[in-house]
DNA sequence: ACGTTTCCCCAAAACGTTTTGGGTAGCATC
DNA sequence: GATGCTACCCAAAACGTTTTGGGGAAACGT
């Protein structure tokens, strides 16, 4: 059985291959009468044809593949949301995702990128998974690349979200510290604590503004001496909520800056024998199931939108690889994180 | 600036492009004089030559691609390292991973396995992320095919470890319940309660046969009573974990089938005003570090090896397909889970 | 009746490799 | 002097598409 290609195909519909190529691809004009077209179809229908990939490759060069390549996609539990939504993206538009990773390593990131250009992939998507600031590589300078849970370095494409520079898209870090705190304050809240963490990325320092802006809405007086910053995310947050709750005046809620801290101010919060919700209200962030199912009791949590952005991410790169329209596309985009409400917040 | 290919090296080095192209994939028994290769070897060096790999591929009809299919990497914190595991193996061998993903939907399943062959992949990993058993998909029959975290349903390749059927790797579910187990036991604990849930797979029975070996080697009456089982794993540790140590002469150390459940015997043992590892011992499974760093005291348990998993299943695949060696490989095996211990355990 | 346009279609070149099937030169063996 | 062998090399075919550059016939305008 001789594999079937093109070529059989047009020999059982009567035709020459190149007629058969085009109907196949319909390609814009090219003229085939509506009744050949349908012969064709058939034809290609009845013998099974699929396309040879590689041989369509060699011509059009363009191989259907995006690479995809990420940090440290082993140390976070997100990564599978990230991959599965640029994943699907793509395969809706009929590309593959091939994978890459860096490890947070020089030298594995350049011969990453080595592979990456010598397999020829149409495209990358160059994905962190904590929402790094990052400058792109050299190496990928040139090809049409979008950036995911990632902003650009150099901020060049800041200016607007037309045109210009890659595009990139990054939760609103500072809409979701925002979301977080206006659940508290609308739950009659006045005293509301921040537990963050001491690094210095657009996390910490967006979702510090968020709760800022929130509580400047409500008409609340921003006051320094609630928001504590501790260097460990495992035990910060016990330390952090500790310190905050143990004071005269203590915070009826708490926002943390993520689930595992606010994993450490349950601790807390039961040492201090304070009930939650009743005593003390607490926001997570992240929505880590693991965690926010597992305390009790279920946290409520702003979530990140780990499959939308890697879908998004994968639809903006197909589109800049079919270039359908060339009408300035956005470019850079900051993706909202919905809360999901569970049983740690009630009225003061 | 005309792409460089094979021509260009050929006339560079002034020979005939079959001739480069035996030197740069040396093949076995072409003869070339130690002194022509030279040249041809500087020539591409000098030239910057690298090969086109959809030519490549079209003639020798092997794409270099692995595809990765999985259930439902999206739901599994576990994910990236199974992947990884399975990129790195690819990388060294100069194969890609290419991603496919059923989100345990056959219809999805069966569209994904669709495009996985008319990517015409070399070969194929089928992975699931909770160590399912699975009867390998009709369109994946004949091909070269793994399976990671999975076994398959018929039985008819676990006879032994050798040849015959598709090679998988799976965690050693009952050595690791073994494993946890006695780390108590040789704590000097007698009853040891075993808090799990009522799924039907591997895991449980495994994890359950080893608390019982590791009973037994240490000369202890196994009782039924010591064994509680819940439906839901995000109550279920605590409920049973409650029940079990409500009663009279309750157990002083728990075996917790996860780590989430570990989590709500946590809580169950604070209401109790138990201390941890002081009136009771824990170990956990499945070493998630949200999980296990962000309990106080730090949860002892017992890691899956997932990324060596990922990592065998890639090397065992190119084994499959370059075909070094035709002697039976080993085709089963079952991954030791190593226990990572950490504060939860204290001699009774 | 004669160009011109329109509609449909095709043969062959091209993409960049690997592989096939020799070819040539030198040397040894009969 | 033919034959055979060995060591080295090459021209051309092949892989399965897409794309190029028309070509023939019908329809249309004059």
């Amino acid at each position: 059985m001789a594999r079937i290609g093109i070529r059989q195909v047009a020999a059982e519909a009567g035709v020459s291959m190149t007629t058969v190529s085009h109907v196949l691809n319909d390609v814009p004009n090219a003229q085939v009468r509506a009744e050949t077209r349908e012969r064709v179809l058939l034809a290609a229908q009845r013998l099974g044809y699929t396309p040879n990939r590689m041989a369509r490759s060699l011509r059009t060069r363009r191989t259907g593949a995006l690479g995809l390549i990420s940090d440290s996609i082993a140390t976070t539990p997100y990564a599978g949301q990230l991959i599965l939504g640029a994943q699907r993206a793509a395969q809706e538009h009929g590309y593959m995702i091939v994978l890459f990773n860096t490890e947070d390593d020089p030298v594995v990131e350049e011969r990453e990128l080595q592979a990456l250009t010598d397999y020829q992939v149409d495209g990358v998507i160059y994905a962190t998974m904590y929402h790094r600031v990052v400058s792109v590589p050299q190496a990928l300078a040139n090809r049409p690349l979008v950036l995911l849970d990632a902003e650009p370095a150099d901020a060049q494409a800041v200016d607007g979200d037309k045109g210009g520079g890659v595009p990139w898209v990054v939760p609103d870090e500072v809409a979701g510290g925002r979301t977080a705190t206006e659940e508290l304050t609308a739950n009659g809240h006045r005293r509301i604590g921040f537990v963050t963490n001491v690094d210095d990325v657009p996390a910490t320092s967006g979702r510090l503004q968020g709760y800022q802006e929130a509580l400047a809405a409500a008409g609340l007086q921003f006051d320094p001496a609630l928001v504590i910053s501790d260097e460990s995310e495992s035990w910060g947050g016990y330390r952090a909520a500790r310190f905050l709750l143990e004071r005269g005046d203590r915070p009826t809620a708490l926002f943390c800056y993520n689930d595992r801290m606010a994993m450490g101010a349950y601790r807390a919060a039961a040492e201090l024998g304070l009930r939650i919700p009743g005593d003390l209200s607490v926001v997570g962030f992240d929505d880590q199931e693991l965690i926010t199912l597992g305390l009790y009791p279920e946290l409520t949590s702003v979530a990140l939108p780990h499959f939308d952005m890697g879908y998004w991410a994968g639809e903006r790169l197909v589109e800049v690889l079919d270039d359908t329209d060339q009408s300035a596309p956005v470019s850079r985009l900051t993706m909202p994180c919905p809360l999901v409400r569970r049983s740690s917040v009630a009225p003061v």
